[in-house]
RNA sequence: GGGCGUUUAGCUCAGUUGGUUAGAGCGUCAGCUCGACAAGCUGAAGGUCACUGGUUCGAGCCCAGUAACGCCCACCA
């Protein structure tokens, strides 16, 4: 199971790794499921529908109601879901379509309900407070990551508050500074430090040590903080001390306006080196005093209605908004005499990403699960192995978290999700509570005393409001953390809480594809529930996957406008090639850097996409010097104009590499008339055959290997280098010939059929479609196939079986002949591109090696006349150059091309010289190791005996190429 | 502040247990339209493996430190 949706590049890989190990397992006879789905979608979605409301039409949900507003995300989220299906679908993606699930989905919901249920009745939700970021316009909590910085013009405001009772020695009133000073209605102490003496010189250690390195530029500014620090010392400290004391023996202060009495606390939030060294604590509005207020026990007075405006709390403030009774309170502590000064300082304020005004924080009743036992049982199934984590080192991370035990806030002030099921009454008794759930296991409840009501939570069905004769019950209006369901996924989409034959079969399952951002969020927590519920693991491994970076590094996000549309890519590459592609690049620690552009809609030219144009809505074109538009375009008229693709060059390896084996398989396709499968005995295989049969059986095992290891990449490339530089550059190339002759051509075709068989079928998992089209086009031509064994094709090559890498057919003296075929080869075709030999003219060759290598290359002569155009004449040890001949020296081998007098003597001349300067470098290099005693005595044996030999091949090579360079000199003389 | 990762050719990246001359694709240069393939074929040029030190006969790889970049979590680890 998977829970993405593909809406960005990120997500089209997460759903492609996923669905190559599917289809790679059900090619293994495994019956394999994966499912996509949406759980995300509903928080991203209603906050795209809120921020478009204020924006076009400057309402909030409260002006929609909660059923208008749903309706609205409904219909964004139709549109959401499809574009997902339909992304998934032309990517590729096998999962079950049938059993895909959406937030909302009844099986989900149920799921969801019954998990909340079980934790209530066993004690493990509970409902507390949580200071949160609050945005009064659309009031609602918002996240951290919703959350922009800004700094602005304000005033730092110098309040006193009267001491009440002051004894002899001590002072009249204490100072504290504010930037907010409306909050002070709220004030439940003053803090000052413990130890105001001890923090103020560590303080000055600290400054002076910085000042000592610091550069000659910073050096001023940290020279006059270290000289406030130290006038602190003498003139504020010795009140700070009193103060402190005075806080130890309990003594308060009166909170002007409120006439209140509140303590003096003696804690280290205050800073002795920051404002006047006391600091008014307003706990459910500062998260740093919250932090305060928990330590010293204070009391927590919210000031705030959820719409910004002060509450009855604030007293005669009562209904004012924020700004209001900022002005007003400065101005009744004016005219009390209370207020010290006013400093104007730039404050960072922060702001509300969705609706730009500044965020309160604001002290706020939330459902909690407790975490202590849930978390030490997803610990132990990591530390365990019942889990295993790949790559291994992100394991810290989540155990790490995990160890925490922080409890999970779970309840979201949002109207699209699963409304918490929870009903509040406050005025029923026990008795009638009892009474009205008689024989009801589906309902427990549960007396919260800070609330002082009765929390009734129903596992499935609402409660009617009248369900307790007389009493009106509430229901809770807060949604569910999307995570919450999110946890369930493994489980719920197979039916929990019911055992379903699905949830039986599937249950656990082997593995999770994801990315290391959500390891946390969602992974701890799928094994938790999974584990809570199920009492078993989720699945067995995780594969954390890259992350897809744009070209400076940076993750793609939507905010940022650097992502890439897998659709886009499909449309310009593609589905197979953004597929191979991506897997193509998912190595084990290198995150994916994707450098993108623009694709111009007028004259197909590419425009580099940088920080700059990101976010433009139409860009020009520097080529044609028209415009287009991008994603951005929201006005009419630039939305009138084409809009560009977003693509990336990195899939053009993936395109290349696909249209390459279309051509291949094309080949062989043409070349299968009269084929007719028999089975091909030993005698009749040729070299090359072996040489394949002997490269596919090495392929296919390192190919398993890479995929049980999620080593996505290392796959790719294996196949990929040897699709194209092995079968296409070779394999094909050589078989070409013996197609023409009747005689050899029936095994041939065989062969060759039975090779691109075996090559599709490992490759079907990173290419489906193009694979499927060839795997159907083969079967029309050859139906039955094989070598050994005559094997009639399957209908689909999603049903074909994973091949097995054959043993016997691997042959490393096969291959290792090989290469010393391709080594002369290469030799030829060098000769051949540096003499400017015109490429329809033969040349011959001759080649002097030992009678071993002779015997290798004779069978593979002929080949030379296809791949080179070149006819070999001699070979063996006898083997003496022609008078006029190019040649090329090989550890063991000298190849000669006859020229006669075409040879360009000069390119010869400049070339021998060339290699005789690098011979003697690395000579010189090898003579040098060779000295070294420490080498010789301590290195192994083996070791030392290789360099010798390579020593003593150099030195024949280097007397090889400087004779022929001395009868090339000779005959330039003599012309 | 803590944790993790990265740094190799102009660009994007591989590089297995430390052992011949560090590889690929793109880009560049030269040459090729021969019946699968110009999204192709053949060849070439291009690297002080971020820096400093250490271990070792031998380091791109192991160890320590420095720097830059990125990610995650944050008055917790």
């Amino acid at each position: 199971p998977n829970v993405t949706g593909a809406l960005h590049m990120g997500h089209a890989l997460n759903n492609t790794l996923q669905d190559i190990v599917t289809r790679w397992r059900r090619q293994q006879g495994y019956e394999a499921l994966w499912m996509p789905g949406t759980d995300h979608a509903g928080i991203a979605t209603q906050a795209v529908v809120e921020r478009r409301l204020l924006e076009e039409e400057g309402k909030t949900r409260h002006d929609l109601g909660r059923e208008g507003l749903v309706a609205r995300i409904w219909a964004w989220k139709n549109q959401y879901e499809a574009r997902i299906l339909s992304q998934l679908k032309q990517m590729g993606c096998s999962c079950d379509w049938s059993r895909t699930r959406f937030t909302l989905d009844p099986v989900c919901a149920r799921a969801v309900r019954h998990t909340f249920f079980r934790l209530f009745r066993d004690g493990l939700i509970y409902r507390g407070k949580r200071l949160v970021n609050w945005d009064t316009l659309l009031q609602t909590a918002v996240a951290d990551d919703e959350v922009f910085h800004e700094t602005v013009p304000g005033h730092f405001w110098y309040f006193y508050y009267p001491v009440i009772d002051p004894q002899p020695g001590e002072p009249q009133r204490v100072m504290i500074a504010t930037t907010r000073p409306e909050t002070m209605l709220g004030d439940t102490a003053v803090a000052v430090h413990p130890d105001p003496a001890g923090a103020l010189e560590r303080v000055e250690g600290e400054l002076a040590r910085k000042l000592a390195e610091a550069p000659a530029r910073e050096k001023q500014a940290l020279a006059a903080e270290l000289e406030d620090v130290r006038r602190r010392r003498r003139e504020l400290l010795p009140e700070l001390l009193v103060l402190r004391d005075m806080a130890r023996a309990g003594r308060r202060v009166m909170l002007p306006l409120m006439n209140r009495p509140i303590p003096l606390v003696a804690d280290p939030w205050a800073k002795p080196e920051m404002g006047t060294g006391c600091v008014k604590i307003t706990p459910a509005h500062d998260p740093n005093d919250y932090e305060v207020a928990l330590r010293q026990n204070l009391p927590m007075i919210n000031i705030l209605n959820p719409d910004g405006t002060l509450n009855e709390n604030a007293g005669a403030y009562r209904g004012l908004s924020v700004l209001e009774a900022r002005q007003r309170v400065v101005a009744d502590l004016e005219t009390q005499g209370l207020v010290a000064r006013v400093e104007d300082r730039p404050i960072d304020l922060a702001h509300s990403d969705r609706s730009k005004t500044p965020i309160e924080p604001m002290l706020t009743d939330q459902w909690f699960v407790r975490m202590d036992r849930l978390s030490q049982m997803a610990m132990d199934a990591v530390t365990t192995g019942r889990v295993k984590i790949v790559p291994p080192r992100y394991s810290k991370g989540y155990l790490d978290w995990l160890s925490e035990k922080r409890d999970w806030p779970i309840s979201r002030q949002l109207w699209w999700g699963h409304q918490i099921p929870i009903w509040y009454c406050d005025t029923a008794s026990e008795d009638q509570l009892r009474r009205a759930f008689a024989g009801r296991e589906d309902v427990v409840w549960r007396w919260d005393p800070d609330g002082r009501q009765w929390l009734i939570c129903a596992q499935e069905g609402d409660l009617p409001a009248d369900a307790i004769p007389g009493h009106r019950l509430r229901r809770e209006e807060d949604v569910l953390d999307t995570w919450f369901s999110s946890a369930l996924w493994p489980h719920s989409t197979l039916g929990w809480p019911d055992a379903t034959p699905e949830l039986r079969y599937y249950y656990p399952t082997s593995v999770l594809i994801t990315s290391r951002d959500i390891i946390t969020l969602w992974v701890a927590r799928m094994v938790l529930t999974g584990l809570y519920n199920c009492g078993e693991v989720p699945f067995r491994e995780v594969f954390i996957h890259p992350k897809i970076l744009d070209a400076y590094g940076e993750t793609m996000s939507k905010s940022k406008g650097n992502g890439v549309d897998p659709i886009d890519v499909i449309e310009k590459f593609g589905a197979d090639a953004l597929r191979f592609g991506l897997a193509y690049l998912t190595t084990e620690t290198q995150d994916i850097r994707m450098p993108v552009a623009f694709e111009c809609p007028h004259c197909t030219a590419l425009v580099e996409q940088t920080r700059e144009n990101r976010l433009l809505p139409r860009i020009r074109c520097p080529q044609c010097k028209k415009e287009f538009s991008t994603q951005w375009a929201e006005r009419p008229e630039d939305r009138a104009l084409p809009r560009a693709a977003v693509v990336s060059e990195r899939f053009e390896i993936a395109r290349n590499f696909c249209n390459k084996l279309w051509n291949a398989s094309r080949f062989a396709l043409l070349n299968l008339q009269g084929y007719a499968p028999a089975a091909v005995s030993e005698d009749q295989l040729r070299i090359e055959d072996r040489w394949v049969l002997s490269r596919l059986a090495t392929v296919t095992q390192e190919v398993s290997e890479a995929l049980e290891r999620y080593q996505f990449a290392e796959a790719a490339r294996c196949l990929y280098t040897f699709a194209w530089d092995e079968f296409c550059s070779f394999y094909v190339e050589m078989v070409k010939g013996r197609l023409q002759d009747p005689a050899s051509r029936p095994v041939a075709q065989r062969v060759l059929t039975h090779a691109l068989d075996t090559l599709l079928r490992l490759l079907h998992p990173m290419i489906p479609f193009l694979t499927e089209e060839v795997w159907q086009l083969l079967g029309e031509a050859a139906p039955v196939r094989g070598i050994d064994r005559l094997r009639r094709a399957e209908p689909s090559i999603m049903i074909a079986p994973w091949p097995e890498a054959d043993a016997a057919r691997r042959n490393a003296e096969i291959e290792r002949r090989f290469a010393r075929f391709q080594e002369v080869l290469r030799a030829v075709r060098e000769i051949r591109s540096r003499q400017n030999v015109p490429p329809r003219q033969e040349i011959a060759f001759a080649v002097r090696c030992d009678a071993e290598t002779a015997d290798l290359l004779a069978p593979l002569v002929p080949y030379f006349q296809a791949l080179a155009g070149a006819r070999a004449t001699a070979w063996g040890p006898d083997v003496h150059p022609p008078l006029l001949s190019a040649n090329a020296t090989l550890p063991g081998m000298e190849v000669y091309v006859d020229l006669a007098e075409l040879i360009d003597l000069e390119a010869e001349i400049a070339r021998k010289r060339h290699e005789l300067a690098r011979l003697d470098a690395r000579i010189e290099a090898q003579r040098n190791k060779l000295a070294n005693e420490n080498f010789v005595r301590r290195a192994p044996a083996a070791v030392v005996e290789k360099e010798r030999a390579s020593l003593e091949e150099l030195q024949a090579q280097h007397a090889s190429t400087s004779a022929m360079l001395q009868r090339l000199l000779s005959t330039r003389r003599a012309s």
